[in-house]
DNA sequence: GAAAAACTGAACTGGTTGGTTTAGTTTAGA
DNA sequence: TCTAAACTAAACCAACCAGTTCAGTTTTTC
């Protein structure tokens, strides 16, 4: 699949992606030009059109780039659902707020939002292989968690849908907008009480 | 306040505002250029100069006008909250699940989350105004049931985070990116089981 | 150490940008 | 009907855009 590259010119590729990620993320799509990027990665010009096709390619070759190394970090979620259910769902949460603030994240996040409905493709891989994936996770972590008995959940998916988009709630929408935090709730208090609802309505009665 | 304009003054701005909703929420506040919004707008762009100092005034008219038409539309919510916890709680819930899939809300969403970055005072008036606002109007409904006997919500601010959350959950995601509908959970799923969710935390004990 | 591949910097397209200005036309209000 | 305000179309500006080309340099590979 992934062409042999040289030394070089691998190198060359990483700088150019990780400058063009920077660009977007601060500028936005439209309002990065390739100039920038190149002077941004020390790079000519010529250069980025040797590696990438057009700014289209670029961009969703930061995608795909994002993708591959969000795969690899989502393994630590199974890990985190042992113990009873409150300490699992905890766990889970933790990890999952952890992910959601990353002022990284989030930035790519806002320009694949924004540029979606011009770039319907890459929205599609984003979601796909991003938080679709992540949700999948979590979902088999709540059925192993349904089948060791610390939970009742008949539908993994529809609970995991709920649980986590709890977690996206004030603290998240603020910092998604680049709004300063508010004193409450706290991604402490969002947490607690998220887990707290889920053992209510997933809870082993009594 | 507001100025007093003349039939004629007053309709070409409002035409210049509806065209550069549309360009901006169709090609993105970068990619949207003067004489497009002009153009649309069927003006010529000194008209457009002469009623907006520049681009970004042109962009925060926007978000105020929608802010002012949005507080409006939010008093239904709070005459929603009748009757038994479930029955408010889905009437609630219908209501905030038809705006935030309005694709005119979820448009100019896009393009606000795109822009905070570089328009942050932009961003806290539209989220103060908006989403806030609406959140407010739903604790209040929260609180009411409270004290009507028919929940139990000790902290209406932090209950309602979550559960205005579990609605912008797989489906809103989904159509925010712009992908398709899945075939579960839908609107209506999610909508039932998060009132479900939260009788089971908030709900009267027994 | 020579051939091949990768990179550079700069110039160059053809087009667009936000914003201004001009000279002339349409409309509103008294 | 007459004046003042609002509007138009078009030209204009300096800057910037994505993308290409090219002659010359550096690095890799064998």
């Amino acid at each position: 699949m992934t062409k042999v590259l040289s030394p070089r010119s691998a190198a060359k590729r990483a700088a150019i992606l990780d400058a063009a990620q920077g660009c977007f993320c601060e500028q936005g799509y439209a309002a990065t030009s390739m100039d920038m990027v190149a002077a941004s990665a020390g790079v000519s010009k010529a250069t980025i059109y040797a590696h990438f096709a057009n700014k289209d390619d670029l961009f969703g070759a930061i995608i795909c780039r994002r993708c591959d190394d969000q795969a690899e970090g989502l393994g630590g979620l199974v890990l985190a659902a042992k113990g009873d259910g409150g300490t699992a769902l905890t766990a889970i949460a933790r990890v999952l707020m952890d992910l959601f603030l990353a002022p990284e994240v989030m930035a790519l996040y806002r320009v694949v939002v924004a540029e979606s409905p011009r770039h319907p493709d890459l929205a599609r891989i984003y979601y796909e292989q991003g938080p679709w994936r992540g949700k999948q996770r979590v979902a088999e972590a709540l059925a192993a968690l349904d089948r060791q008995g610390q939970l009742v959940v008949p539908d993994p998916w529809q609970a995991t849908d709920l649980f986590v988009n709890m977690l996206r709630g004030e603290v998240f929408h603020r910092a998604l907008l680049g709004l300063e935090p508010a004193e409450r709730p706290t991604a402490e208090t969002t947490i607690a009480e998220s887990v707290r609802v889920m053992l209510a309505a997933y809870g082993r009665p009594g």
